[in-house]
DNA sequence: TGTTGACAATCAGCAACACTGATTATCAGT
DNA sequence: ACTGATAATCAGTGTTGCTGATTGTCAACA
């Protein structure tokens, strides 16, 4: 009896904002892992790339204020990126306080890659809904991580 | 020098799909808790709650599955409510092996209170979305959770 | 010029969390 | 009775993100 509930999302909680937001989150990491694994990086360490390929170079802090990331967790992941040969690290010459991180033309090429490949599994997870929906979606959520911290 | 960055989303990941579901469920579970400190429980402890009213009584496994969270975890979950005086383990006479997990009626009364509390939290939350957006989003979440675990 | 306060990167340690595997008690079927 | 499966529990592990301290550097100013 109701052991349908494995994998059914059970009436009592179908409306629950945060256990919607948090579920479809870990789906979303599985199917990203699974896309990505062939390409040897995971879901953040491809964000850290983008953001370094949309501004020339960055500081370790300005990358982690773009990702919302801590800057200590900054640190391993430009040391796994730096391992890997896709960024490199150079003391700022302006302020030598700053480790300015840059892409290496390896970095530039997986990144190219590895975003086609999430772009295709971001589509196919949201193939469920509708076109519109799946904008619609987006949308919503943009809204929402963008929305001044509700002041209480 | 670009501190914006802090809380505003940036450019380049404004429509990833894993920055936002993670950013946005931050941000919920940050807003809930403020909503449910006062009520003493948090927003797992208060699913369990709400499982437990919507079945009259379940055995931990069946609440686990229920949640989907793993069977070790609800031990703890169900430990700290027990404490807190909000559900009681009794053995079940029929199969010795399983604890039938019931609300109490402080239990009862706590939920009633913080899931209005919960409700409101969440209006509030989803209040930058007009009210059909807000609906859209809840269900294509619902959609994406439910959807069969993608065969590759 | 030397001193002061702030900031960047790093590291060590801590707390939360969920999972794995083993243990104990119980069940159902032979 | 004996066997294999299942429920709850516990101990140990790995991950993650954070706090606080440390080191080097900067900018401002007496």
């Amino acid at each position: 009896m109701t052991d349908d509930a494995t994998d059914a999302t059970p009436e009592a909680l179908a409306s629950r904002l945060g256990y919607l937001l948090k579920h479809v989150h870990l789906r979303w990491v599985e199917a990203s892992a699974r896309a990505l694994t062939p390409f040897g990086v995971d879901g953040r360490e491809l964000a850290v790339l983008a953001v370094l390929a949309a501004d020339r170079s960055l500081s370790q802090m300005e990358a982690a204020a773009r990702l919302a990331v801590d800057r200590t967790t900054m640190v391993g992941l430009v040391d796994t990126l730096e391992e890997k040969g896709f960024v490199e690290r150079r003391r700022s010459s302006r302020d030598r306080r700053k480790n300015i991180v840059e892409l290496t033309p390896a970095g530039r090429d997986r990144l190219r890659e590895a975003e086609r490949a999430r772009e295709e599994a971001e589509r196919r997870f949201l193939a469920p809904l509708s076109p519109s929906g799946a904008d619609q979606l987006l949308r919503a959520l943009r809204t929402l991580a963008a929305a001044p911290r509700s002041a209480d």
